[in-house]
DNA sequence: TATTGTTATACTCTATAACTATA
DNA sequence: TATAGTTATAGAGTATAACAATA
């Protein structure tokens, strides 16, 4: 009847069986996300920055003057949050809101002088970062073959 | 001097030049993972589960009896934060935390008679999910691919 | 009526410190 | 002394509702 096992607690010690959790797409995806997160967190935490301030940044030096709505749109971030991010920007003299003719409800946003430079330091950081990324990936064949399969899925 | 465009507002009204955005790989990959996370959630909204339960409750099915934290550090999940999501498997008879003989500070980590007829049936749901995620990137071989320059991220 | 920016609020996820009981 | 589970708590990120000013 009883071989002696504990029933109650069998308790191995070896390693733990993951394939069926490797095997998911999505813990895979957030898995490797959350790496490439951790890097740029650690390289851009010397300029106190994020990665949505670093995209948002990026987006309105190649389109300035557009609306607070426009920007935050195009990252998936609602406006009702993108109010506290565009402030801090705001405080640090990076981005300005100037008043817009065209609409006198909406914001239109600009770098500051301080933030076209200090953009332009950060954007040779975070383009050591992504030749680091495509070393990694195996060159930029593999890069642009990820982004591919990537963009399948969206 | 002013050649009738206003300096303070240039605000053109076509679609944004996104390009330096969507050349950022973390950006790709949180885009990706957000949209795989979303299907999920949709999927199993009829059941109540999160992809972090789903993947706790495949653990403990494929290593029963193992530490709560053991499944934890598998997933990433700070043992704290961890008590939270077991307690509520186990409030709804999905998980049962049983003594450990040689260990009386731990608790073993198994699924019930209900859990385990529970995951057989989210697996299903889940399978399918995956079958959707590989036909979308264009067959096995380019799963297994992605999966691939994902692992080289980590 | 609808939209822009805003405030307030809440919920999830994540991170740390400190406690207890065991080891 | 270190570890397993726990509690409390705080910080991000994200979601909705409601408001004033303007369209």
């Amino acid at each position: 009847m009883d071989d002696g096992a504990n029933p109650i607690a069998p308790a191995e010690g070896g390693p733990l069986r993951i394939e069926a959790t490797t095997g998911i797409t999505g813990y895979r995806l957030r898995r490797a996300q959350l790496a490439v997160f951790q890097r740029f967190l650690a390289v851009f935490d010397s300029v106190t920055l994020r990665p949505a301030e670093y995209s948002v940044l990026v987006l309105i030096a190649d389109n300035p003057g557009r609306k607070q709505t426009e920007i935050a749109e195009v990252l998936g971030i609602k406006r009702a949050n993108f109010v506290t991010l565009v402030h801090g920007l705001e405080n640090r003299d990076l981005v300005e809101r100037l008043p817009l003719a065209s609409d006198r409800r909406a914001n239109a946003l600009h770098l500051t002088q301080t933030g076209a430079a200090f953009l332009a330091r950060i954007r040779l950081m975070h383009e050591g970062m992504e030749e680091d990324v495509v070393r990694r990936l195996g060159g930029p064949d593999a890069r642009d073959q990820l982004f591919a399969l990537l963009d399948r899925l969206t």
